[in-house]
DNA sequence: ATAACGATTGATCAATTGTTCAACTGTTTG
DNA sequence: CAAACAGTTGAACAATTGATCAATCGTTAT
């Protein structure tokens, strides 16, 4: 009947501390940007593109080569990819040349690496 | 008929360049764990979940009520963020605490939120 | 102009994802 | 032991995603 100020199936043992964790939340939107940028990583073909756009520069045929892909497979990633102003575009004659917008996707890249080589004792990995 | 190298629609006029790029390409192994492991953050529900973990250990009842969620939703990310050792449980009686299994999920967040910050002019975030 | 080629787009479809629901585990308490 | 409670798990379902196909846009060359 009432709606006091949050209702879930287990009588809150700790509602001092979810209160003072609540108080700090950023709002919502927040979180939204940060799980769609990061939902950009999260796809295998849109690594290998940013991590080919990292070594050099690259047109869309280039890329479907070096991944075995169609165009059209390469192009619509790299449309996600530069609404997220992670890569940006430049014309010449017939083709489109890629290149990494800045250098976040490096850090991140950097970062991503470390978490993945320690917990594993997997070496070996040159990137 | 044949299969030279590579097969697109369209007559590779960066042989080189792709070869190039081709030699230093990893295993593809290491780009699905990289998309494996940002895949992680790609969802609001976990990012919420890290973020308040980030500021001190809850249990799962706790998180609940902080997302406004069931505990089967929350318990049902926290086994993927277990799996993917970002999170550790620590039971107490009856209650399960979750804390952030070490400093890369901080580290990580950290870089996301230079590039959100940056490209909007969007100040006044705090997190 | 029109043909050729690189690139982009929209629709479609299979595969994956996240939440819900119900049943279950494990621990404590009466 | 049985009831109560925190948490986990598996099946099911809606929503999202990524690749494919066909059609189209832009630029260059004939």
């Amino acid at each position: 009947m009432e709606s006091d100020i949050l209702s879930t199936d287990c009588s809150i043992l700790h509602q001092d501390t979810v209160s003072e964790v609540m108080e700090k939340m950023p709002e919502a939107e927040l979180f939204y940007k940060f799980a769609n940028l990061y939902k950009v990583f999260g796809d295998p073909t849109r690594i290998k593109i940013l991590w080919a756009l990292d070594i050099r520069e690259l047109c869309v045929c280039d890329l479907a080569a070096l991944l075995d892909m169609t165009k059209s497979a390469i192009s619509h990633q790299l449309r996600m990819l530069r609404q997220m102003d992670l890569v940006c575009p430049r014309r010449e004659g017939k083709e489109v040349f890629y290149s990494l917008a800045d250098e976040h996707v490096r850090s991140i890249f950097e970062k991503g690496l470390e978490h993945i080589l320690e917990d594993k004792g997997g070496a070996a990995l040159d990137l």
